[in-house]
DNA sequence: CTTCCGATATACT
DNA sequence: GTATATCGGAAGG
């Protein structure tokens, strides 16, 4: 995971990302780096981003627009403000439990937005900091469906107004990764 | 279907 | 005071 957050991003599609009984395959996402005015490391280290600074495969969780929860992956060396922002999911597991803290989403609507699976699966500031890749981790990514990496679409990435050039966002259709298991 | 708008933590001017 | 890596509900067509 010590890659910068372009080339990790696009290799995160299809991982596994669970909690409790409750996982997705994440379907699309988005890079951001220090040299990146829409990255909230580009000022440089503050309370909220510090996380993003820190070693790699950690989770990054902030409150967007004071509301919704938003989970990164942090990526690069320790000291490199990276991270790539987990924006959607395919149902995977425990969606019985997703759809009692979403009750009136949809589907299709279910893990479609960075605040949204959050939501669904139950992450919020308590989980900001964590090892995503150890072993027991309250909140884990784990490989799930290999992607091709042919079949990656790049895009302009979603709801910023600076650096709008960059085609940072990566993602395959929810339904390219297949059936959730239970 | 579409547009509009409120919620409101954190950081910046 | 203004902007922001968003979402869901209301109002209009």
């Amino acid at each position: 995971m010590t890659r910068s957050a372009t080339i990790a991003a696009p290799e995160l599609l299809g991982a596994e990302l669970r909690i409790g009984p409750c996982s997705l395959l994440v379907c699309e996402v988005e890079a951001y780096i220090e040299d990146d005015e829409a990255s909230h490391s580009f000022r440089g280290p503050t309370p909220r981003n510090t996380v993003m600074f820190g070693p790699p495969g950690h989770a990054y969780v902030y409150l967007c627009y004071g509301v919704h929860w938003c989970l990164n992956v942090v990526t690069g060396p320790p000291g490199t403000g990276e991270a790539v922002l987990i924006r959607a999911g395919a149902i995977w597991g425990g969606e019985a439990l997703m759809r009692e803290r979403r009750p009136k989403a949809r589907t299709t609507d279910l893990l479609n937005g960075p605040g949204k699976l959050t939501a669904a699966l139950g992450i919020n500031h308590l989980h900001n900091g964590i090892d995503l890749l150890a072993r027991g981790a309250i909140v884990a990514l784990r490989p799930g469906i290999p992607v091709a990496p042919e079949s990656v679409e790049r895009s302009a990435r979603v709801g910023i107004t600076k650096a709008v050039d960059r085609p940072w966002r990566y993602s395959v259709p929810a339904a390219s990764l297949g059936r959730p298991v239970a």
